[in-house]
DNA sequence: CCGAATTGCTTTAAGCATAAAATGTTTTCC
DNA sequence: GGAAAACATTTTATGCTTAAAGCAATTCGG
């Protein structure tokens, strides 16, 4: 039995007489931090595509992930890209079709799958709405040297990759 | 006039002829990396919220801005605090108060404001979840080490700053 | 004082989001 | 071939979220 346990280790979990509870004061400020920023730069996003082209964020997220796949996505691979339920994108579909971005059609070799994609309007608008959301970010992110947004970058990395490893220890 | 225009600058937005339109495809990448980083930690803490104590993020959340303040605090500082809407709050609250977790009552000095504060249930519940939120957050975050820990609280700090200095600037 | 902002909150209408159950389709595997 | 499993999507029920409009109480400027 290791006398002192001076990092993560498994066996907190698995050795019973655990002591001292242990203070993760610190990943608690940094998970509140990251969850402000993106509040912050998602709040500021949707409404700045609210106010210049009455679009929601949603949309606008779900365009993109098709301007991306010039022959179309399947309603399962759009939820996934998104991270969002399957459900949600159903509806979300639905008034990006009824709206005239969207063409969606029932695969020929699979009538389980839909397949949709951007219209010619729907990709005019998009690109449209890409091109002046990039400044945005620029602007937002513009205090950042370089060398910070690369670190930013790698740091992120990690921490997905950490919370990933995490998500599927619970899951098995 | 400068010759070559070698990082960030105000000039671009003033000076007509601004040839380039420059690349800000790093500050995207890192806005989408920054934007999966938070739906995927959020998404997992939602899930076992649920699955442990049958409550939903935003009832945890206001929780726990309530239980930093023992005198309670009003609707529209929670709503700040939380950086969602009015009217967000209103139906939150109504909801926590029916389940017996928050007290509301209205202000003596001022009628307009109404002053809510945890139960004494809703603050031993609260304080069980938030006990075992901590280590969620402790393992979604393991592989970071301290090192990477502090200077993602920089890197993000630096972030928010930029971000909210965009956001006063459009608004002005 | 008193009308005009301002403030704090609620309501409304629309849309977003989830989990879980239901529906129809295709595969799998005896 | 045919039941059972797996799959893609939709539906259902509930709750969250926003922007904008509305209401009541307070404060401000004349």
């Amino acid at each position: 039995m290791p006398a002192e346990s001076d990092c993560t280790e498994m066996l907190d979990s698995e050795t019973k007489a655990v002591e001292t509870p242990e203070d993760h004061a610190e990943e608690l400020r940094l998970w509140l931090r990251l969850l402000t920023c993106t509040t912050l730069i998602e709040g500021e996003v949707r409404g700045r595509l609210r106010q210049r082209f009455d679009v929601t964020l949603p949309r606008f997220d779900l365009m993109a992930q098709l301007d991306k796949a010039p022959d179309g996505m399947t309603l399962s691979d759009v939820s996934k890209r998104m991270m969002v339920s399957n459900g949600n994108v159903t509806g979300l579909v639905e008034r990006l079709v009824e709206s005239g971005h969207l063409d969606r059609r029932t695969s020929e070799t699979d009538r389980r799958v839909q397949v949709i994609r951007l219209t010619k309007l729907g990709r005019a608008e998009f690109r449209k709405m890409a091109a002046e959301h990039e400044t945005w970010i620029a602007d937002l992110f513009a205090d950042l040297s370089p060398k910070d947004v690369r670190e930013l970058m790698r740091l992120l990395a990690k921490t997905k990759a950490s919370a990933q490893k995490s998500a599927a220890r619970r899951r098995s």
